[in-house]
DNA sequence: CGTTTCCATGGAATCGTTTCCACGATATGA
DNA sequence: TCATATCGTGGAAACGATTCCATGGAAACG
């Protein structure tokens, strides 16, 4: 009974259903040499002679041998995996960004396993849970929330985890994040030296860290520029589509509209422009347009949007540079990436001919 | 010395790394009950009483267990987790197409290992040896090349498999695809009823099923049309933006250039966009643009972009569908989605005023 | 030639679960 | 009242790798 294992036991009889699950005790056999041997051999160890180093490697290829990945790390403790959790791969800049970490982990033999929090607090949490269930080597997180929910767990547990493109207040982990002050700074000099003075802003959340950050950058820098404050030109939006549509028709029925709109992150742009487009507002005649988030699409517009660009693939690899200093036990310093206008068309026509001190479109 | 498990063996001592290891042993232990009977009610086996119940929730609760995943699939032979190798998540369609997966997945409480395989079937083949290593128990795939690689390997191990969006000849596994025929026959008779009888393709590579599956249906609607046949019409791209922008190049330079273009998919329309606006070439006036696939930023364009519409949510929840079908061990049938022509601005302008049977734009 | 060193090796314990099996208690039937 | 079915339970054997430990043989040294 026991002599003959049961993989035999279904020969060609009636079908072939989870057949071929090669072990490294069928690879060790068909080599000769003994399981421990195999195994040294197929994780590199040197105490290994070339014989059976070769013999392995020839029974590998002929039984088509994959090593189980969960036996592999349920006693090594290692999976080489490590989880990336962002809030929706449907906005370009996290699927840049997913594409960016996902091509730097696999140059370190690391695969992703990717969540969607849709922007949502609870998934993210549910998520987090499968993650840490998963025993991944680390996490890379564009967080949600406060910060009271399983995140607590991750730090807990001493799960090496980074955040990227956000922070949580309170929760001091490596990150790798925008500096969003230069290039909305510069964006609100620039369109203030094109004569406006009104310049709406359609605003991210502001429960998430670039919410926040770009919306005080946004009220300094109007500051800076000796612009009135006004709270009506801002509208808060939740970084997705609907709600740059939704700015744009309140900023526009202002009874003192604005010249100019700011939108805090790509999709909400593209609502704006959507917006923009149904009432018949001329993008760069009638109003000026800036996206914060640099994504082909902008330039494809006409005319070509105006953007603050920041390089998603830099954030992307240092993201998992810095996990993977965390992982080797490291504690390393945040990254802070720039960002920088980019003048487009969408932008670039003077509100007031007349009042202006020139920048010229590219 | 082995009564004391090594956990406790560091208190409070030095450092807290990798602490809080929890296991079922753990919460069996607290709970005053074994372990079999912690496992029963963790998996949620009926065979339990309402008191051990409770019992092994509160010790859950109260010492944090996440039960480990590679244990679990070890010894269960299930990972509840599939994999998506697609060719490229910066294209909004794959993107979209991975988040209707993965919230699909999600409901069935599967998480999901994501691949790009960059239109490269060397990291195709990689992804997949990783798919297998992980014993993920499906594996949603838009698959690259000609199936003489890893494909086979799946098949061999009986590993379940679907295609989504593409298929490979000779390889028989259920799959998602879109019905091109419809949509791009459509669109050439729309074309041809403004007037074109020169229209322009930028094909995909014919490697890939739905570069070959589109290349004939234009070809097809082109005779149906009764259209001159002319090879110099057709530019053969690899489905990324930087040949859509080579096409058109070398389309508008023909001696008799088309008056209309066609691209296969929307990163190649893209493309196209970038270099008509750069050759001063005017969507909607001097040249008609329609796009496969239909991505929300193409409705954004000004004009905005005729379409060949397909539901990608639709597919990302059928992959699911028929990849769990696969999984319960059933043989499902494939699934074609139709496809839709979506007339906007950017093809509504007749060409030879005065050899119209119109259709408006909307 | 004997002793030590070194190195590749085989065997066994281990990782944290699930699942099988046997058992004792209780409820059910005759 | 005794036999039988039912049910929850504890204990132990898997699952497929890694890793530790002891060992035997070859090489190196005296």
């Amino acid at each position: 009974m026991e002599t003959i294992p049961k993989k035999n036991c279904s020969t060609d009889h009636e079908e072939v259903r989870r057949v071929n699950t090669v072990t490294i005790k069928d690879v060790a056999a068909a080599a000769g040499v003994s399981v421990g041997t195999a195994s040294r051999v197929l994780s590199g160890n040197p105490a290994t002679s070339a014989a059976s180093r070769e013999r392995v490697a020839a029974a590998v290829e002929r039984l088509d041998f994959h090593p189980n990945a969960q036996a592999r790390s349920l006693r090594s403790t290692r999976t080489r995996t490590i989880g990336l959790l962002v809030s929706d791969v449907r906005n370009q800049f996290f699927a840049d960004l997913a594409h960016a970490v996902e091509q730097a982990a696999l140059e370190h033999g690391y695969a992703i396993l990717l969540g969607n929090a849709n922007e949502r607090e609870d998934q993210q949490d549910r998520y987090l849970n499968t993650l840490i269930s998963q025993r991944v080597d680390g996490i890379i997180l564009a967080p949600q929330g406060d910060g009271n929910g399983v995140i607590r767990s991750l730090l807990r547990r001493g799960i090496p985890t980074v955040f990227v493109d956000r922070t949580v207040d309170g929760i001091d982990l490596p990150s790798v994040t925008t500096d969003s002050v230069h290039g909305i700074r510069q964006a609100v000099a620039h369109l203030a030296g094109q004569g406006h003075t009104r310049i709406g802003y359609i605003a991210g959340p502001q429960s998430i860290s670039t919410g926040r950050d770009r919306f005080t950058a946004y009220n300094q820098a109007i500051a800076d520029n000796r612009l009135p404050k006004d709270p009506a030109l801002v509208y808060f939006g939740d970084f997705q589509a609907a709600s740059g549509s939704a700015g744009v028709r309140v900023l526009l029925n202002l009874d003192q509209p604005p010249t100019a709109i700011l939108a805090a992150d790509s999709p909400m742009a593209a609502g704006a422009v959507a917006m923009l487009h149904r009432m018949g507002s001329r993008i760069g005649t009638d109003i000026a347009l800036v996206a914060f988030d640099d994504i082909e699409w902008f330039a494809l517009l006409q005319p070509a949007l105006s953007v603050i660009s920041h390089s998603v693939e830099d954030m992307g690899r240092a993201a998992v540079d810095l996990l993977l200093q965390v992982i080797d036990g490291g504690t390393p310093e945040s990254i802070v990436l720039p960002s920088e206008l980019i003048v487009r068309a969408s932008s670039s026509t003077p509100n007031h001919p007349g009042s202006v001190s020139g920048l010229r479109k590219n």
